[in-house]
DNA sequence: TGAGATGTTGACTGACCAGTCAATCTATTC
DNA sequence: GAATAGATTGACTGGTCAGTCAACATCTCA
């Protein structure tokens, strides 16, 4: 049931990687640019990205309005960067699953459980992420089509691998069942956002569980009977 | 392949049952307030809420400015309003299907094929309504929560029904189906809306196919073997 | 016909807020 | 300890826009 072991120890270290309350201490005072960010997130996160004020953030940071603009050029591109950080984590540990010699289920399940432990770890920045960004059609999700896309290519690519060991029945388009794959926990985490499902430790695991055992259910050839029981059309 | 005969029906002139383009002609003149809806939901579309004004609306609509607010007390008003028009229509679509007595895959088939109709329809409304409404948790996401709730519990009951006959496994839970249901329309919905994936009408007929066979190929029971294959614990 | 109701107009206002900037503080370097 | 660079401050401004309102138009029905 663990998955992937070396994959699973980088993205230990990389949930923590981020957010001043983690590194502090030790130098000399706080980055104050990156506690300009973490109030950001808890301020997107409860008003909203267009619902909140520039002086929100600095009032939660509790630094001058001014220092806001002194490291960001705009209220945009506070966001931005939250954005960018944390999804190009999120890319880089999709490519090293891709890497290793897994069976899908377990490459599949890595990257579920990378997405779902962000989210226990700070469930402020991926409600702002998934909220804020991801939804913006216009404005911001244009500017992040690219990092998306790039996503969910590499996870066809493993779709695709999975077709080609047999594991996976072939007829259903690798890129579909990425955009399945990543729909279902899309929809798991928007269910916690919005307070629709529990949230305890238990909740978490399973639903990694059951994320897997349905989208891989979909998609393995059916066990026992040889060829598929139902074929369908391409 | 066809699905639930008279849920379908139903839904064909749902479809068509509101816009003032399908309406007009006949009586006396266009009801404006329905022209302001049509232009809100096409400048909605193109530039999102937060960035477009109400004048734009106006302008569109080809009336005056004041008259949006002779017709909605503000602006949210006139999305609140798209947005539930058109939720009650899919709430009744999925109602229906659930009293009729049909195998699931057909009766998740129905609800499938009338959301990606409502896509192919009216593109611009269902981007409207998924990008400004179901996506965003602050503001209007929790205003329609409970809207969006009976939808799923709906969906849940409709799979408790199939785990109940023995077509679907048991140990899934059925609001946790019903949401990976759910995800994988939407996020299909989402990658028509940012242009990742193809919009033929073969799109979106093979899409209704595959969105079936994943999820329910993840929920039924393991065809051939008689037991479950890889039983998971709940 | 005319009186009330309802539809339609668009100029105006008051609040709001992103972004600027000049001043002040702190660190570093020689 | 003077000089330079960077960090930090917060009052201010300029533009934007949701919503108001008083006037005008068009129906409706007796």
């Amino acid at each position: 049931m663990n998955a992937s072991r070396t994959a699973s120890d980088g993205a230990a270290k990389r949930l923590a990687a981020t957010s001043a309350r983690d590194a502090a201490a030790g130098s000399k005072g706080p980055d104050k640019r990156r506690v300009i960010l973490d109030a950001a997130v808890r301020v997107f996160a409860r008003q909203g990205f267009h619902a909140c004020r520039v002086s929100d953030i600095a009032d939660e940071a509790g630094v001058a309005y001014g220092l806001v603009y002194h490291y960001f050029a705009s209220k945009d591109e506070v966001l931005d960067t939250l954005f960018l950080e944390r999804w190009d984590v999120m890319l880089e540990l999709i490519r090293e699953v891709d890497t290793e010699p897994l069976p899908v289920r377990e490459k599949l399940g890595a990257i579920a459980s990378f997405i779902i432990d962000s989210y226990r770890h700070d469930p402020d920045l991926m409600k702002v992420i998934i909220v804020e960004v991801t939804r913006a059609a216009n404005s911001f999700g244009n500017t992040h089509i690219g990092t998306i896309r790039e996503a969910y290519e590499l996870l066809a690519g493993i779709v695709e691998q999975a077709q080609r060991d047999g594991q996976f029945k072939p007829e259903i388009e690798a890129q579909f069942a990425a955009m399945a794959f990543y729909g279902v926990i899309e929809q798991l985490l928007t269910g916690w956002i919005f307070d629709l499902r529990p949230q305890g430790d238990e909740d978490f695991e399973r639903a990694k569980r059951l994320v897997i055992e349905i989208v891989c259910g979909g998609l393995e050839v059916a066990p026992g009977a040889g060829a598929a029981a139902a074929p369908v059309s391409n």
